[in-house]
DNA sequence: CAGTGGTCTAGACCACGGC
DNA sequence: CCGTGGTCTAGACCACTGG
């Protein structure tokens, strides 16, 4: 059994344990190209002696890898490299990306308005978990925009029960999802993404500073928490010709 | 150690392996409501008993019903069933879903065009692995209707490589889907998508038979096998008021 | 403190691919 | 046939939770 050797270079990560630094080490060596895309790793018993663990501990961290698609494995040949860069990586809950440079300008947003509303039964179904009834939420009205151009208009419903009083500490530039996660502990897990296009209504329009019937890429999301119990659902309004959305979805 | 019992009711599938029974037999006991939300699942050592297997088995069993959000787990406090009604399975690799009631009229494409076209550079960039030299590909162009509404205008560009000749067995109403599979046996394993609203063109509005200027979800995707080469590159111009993409992002 | 899930080991047998 | 990854077992120790 040999001494661990971690790649050299950049580290993409640290971890405590074994599966994870493997993880890690692994895809630093496809990254770096010391496993070339489309090659043979290692079998699972010459990397159990390369790093010195148990086969369960390096399996676990193929697992990863394939989940993350770098590598995939055909039963009775081997491990392999795929051969085209790949991270499947969901870009995650905040996954719409601009087209614009954001070299000029940063991202802002403007708070139109904060307040707690009650539920209309369209969002009640959004927010409701079926026993509790809930009669109010949170409401927040606002515009985002990259330096001084506008991107979307977006209305967010936050479900009253998760975040008492959030709205005493929304302002123009802060993050509410670093609220949710430093104030209320609470970590985001999933999201139900809905998307359209639709022509851009006098109002929507108006608030936007674009002109009637421009395409609008319609965004609904509900987003919950660990046991599922939804924290929010918005509604945003994104400018067709400045945002495009990007996800990956396997098989 | 007591003998396995599993769930009566519908089946939801069958496996050879412990693992996979397992998982099934708890899934179904979790949509049964056997295992009521937010409840506590029992735990992995009870589980070893009830099933009649190792912890690792179990464990494999719960992975899988993490991954897909039926239950979540706290360290040193249990295993629980998330309080609503989750399934992460993305929407799959065909996740344009559709608004209208699909009761009358069946899914159906017209094929405008099928042929062999030379590779401009920025359809080589969508199929190229690197090192092969890509001189051609093919192309379908079609419209894609529920009944006799048009749904969609869809340019595909397919990788020649991997499916010699397909444009042999293209027929209006044909899966490419299943040519994929059953003639080329290739498997369909990740798709980069990206998603845009835009105004109708002209000649987008004269093919689909809407008037000019109305919304378009413009999507194109990248499809890959499972080693990472690209199959085939789509652009698709979705009628708005009839479409809608919907997916699930998690974390 | 007891109880839970998370990590890790050492080993066995099987299924599939290719020679 | 051999070599590969896939399944499964039996057991150990650790880390976090809660009373």
């Amino acid at each position: 059994m040999s001494r661990i050797v971690y790649s050299t270079g950049t580290m993409l990560g640290e971890s405590q344990f074994l599966h994870e630094k493997i993880y890690f080490d692994i895809k630093q060596k496809i990254i770096n190209k010391e496993y070339k895309f489309g090659a043979m790793l290692p079998k699972e018993m010459d990397l159990m002696d390369i790093y010195d663990v148990s086969r369960h501990t390096i399996r676990k961290s193929m697992d990863r890898l394939f989940i993350e698609g770098y590598i995939y494995k055909v039963k009775g040949k081997g491990t392999f490299v795929k051969s085209v860069k790949a991270d499947y990586k969901l870009s995650n809950l905040s996954s719409f990306s601009e087209i614009m440079d954001s070299q000029e300008g940063k991202p802002n947003s403007i708070v139109i308005e904060a307040r707690e509303i009650k539920l209309t039964d369209r969002i009640r179904k959004k927010l409701d978990v079926g026993d509790v009834q809930l009669d109010t939420c949170y409401y927040i009205e606002r515009i985002r925009r990259n330096g001084k151009t506008n991107l979307c208009f977006e209305k967010t419903y936050i479900n009253k029960e998760l975040c008492p009083n959030i709205i005493d500490f929304i302002t123009p530039n802060v993050s509410t999802y670093k609220l949710y996660e430093d104030k209320y502990n609470l970590t985001m897990d999933n999201g139900e993404y809905n998307l359209e296009a639709i022509n851009a209504s006098p109002s929507i329009a108006k608030i936007l500073d674009i002109t009637d019937g421009d395409a609008i890429l319609y965004m609904t999301a509900r987003i919950t928490i660990i046991d599922a119990r939804p924290l929010y659902f918005v509604e945003a309004y994104y400018i067709g010709s400045r945002y495009i959305f990007s996800t990956n979805l396997k098989r």
